[in-house]
DNA sequence: AAAATATCGGAACAAATATTCCAGTATTTC
DNA sequence: GAAATACTGGAATATTTGTTCCGATATTTT
């Protein structure tokens, strides 16, 4: 057998997930990735074809990511009601950590590509519903659980709850000020009351 | 005097403003704007200067063009809370008519170029900041009116408010489906109770 | 040790990019 | 009606874009 990869294909798509997410699709030239990455042009076309699904794989590499990350949090909580409070604070931490203002990932896709985009705007179609039927099955949990308010209807809540969510996302973007975001999950959360 | 202007600037920004609203700032060419306001590249540059002059007045323009609907809408309210529904009940009908999932020209140009250039991060800033003052006042008149519970301070609430109001122009773009975007609102609102 | 082979790096390419330039045009003022 | 003038259109330019190609490299198997 030949030469081994002599990259490690995890590690640059990593790095080319960072780069998409914090300038973009159309703001990222291939001669940024390759800077970064350390990798030569070509070895970057033979190992993921061509720009766009060098992209594609960079956002799943990030939905993935992102989703254990969750999924860790959420397993060290006993309740449903915290698990949703994990999942906003969670994201409240990330957006202050946020060195570069990069956002959301999945949200910058959303703005950026999915109207242009069929098979992006279906990664990040099916990446929102998940998360809001996440949020459904918690809410249903938690309204039989009794820490969550019976007034709305579970699928009513869940689609508000992850409007909100989305909704936090940006405004910590543009403003990443722990008060201000404090102040938005505390409201948020107090309809489940 | 020589030749007057044989083309409507207002016109032609309101063209621009439509394709960089569409499809963002680098994924707009000079050709498609071209073509798009059927001037020349020559005119164009004469006229605006550059790509990134004329995208900023083309935001702008979109700056204007929301702010003034959105009075014109509010003046016809009587009181301060109706005027808080109406600002969220303007914009998911607006979001129904968006035939081509445009969303919001200043949350794209936030996720799309905020964290690259100061300028446009200026301008995006200080509408976000003038809309969640707007909220201020109205939700401080509406307790004083009592048409809204004062369980929170209006800056809480103000923050809330307009972080709502962004993921709602998210959600909006991902999922323009009425039912969706109705519940959104209504459990928004309910916090005013 | 040598042949085999998949990967690598950088040069090369065509297309698209933002921007400039200049000759022509049309209208206003004298 | 003629000169002046500001604007217009399209060709031209230099740069950057995404992509391809090929000789060189390095390791495994024989």
């Amino acid at each position: 057998m030949p030469n081994e990869k002599l990259f490690d294909t995890h590690a640059v798509l990593g790095k080319a997930m960072e780069l998409f997410w914090k300038k973009g699709y159309h703001g990222t030239s291939i001669n940024d990735l390759v800077e970064a990455t350390g990798l030569s042009r070509s070895s970057l076309y033979a190992t993921f074809e061509d720009k766009h699904k060098l992209y594609v794989a960079a956002l799943r590499h990030y939905q993935t990511w992102q989703k254990k990350g969750l999924n860790d949090a959420l397993d060290k909580q006993s309740t449903a009601r915290k698990k949703i409070e994990v999942i906003f604070r969670a994201y409240l931490e990330a957006i202050l950590h946020d060195a570069y203002g990069k956002g959301c990932f999945m949200v910058n896709t959303a703005t950026e590509m999915t109207n242009q985009n069929k098979e992006l705007a279906k990664i990040v179609g099916s990446d929102f519903d998940g998360m809001e039927a996440l949020m459904f099955s918690l809410i249903k949990q938690g309204q039989s659980e009794g820490n969550i308010s019976k007034k709305q209807k579970p699928k009513t809540l869940a689609r508000y709850l992850f409007s909100c969510y989305l909704g936090l996302r940006l405004t910590g973007q543009a403003k990443p000020d722990r008060a201000t975001l404090e102040d938005v999950v505390k409201v948020t959360l107090s309809v489940l009351d």
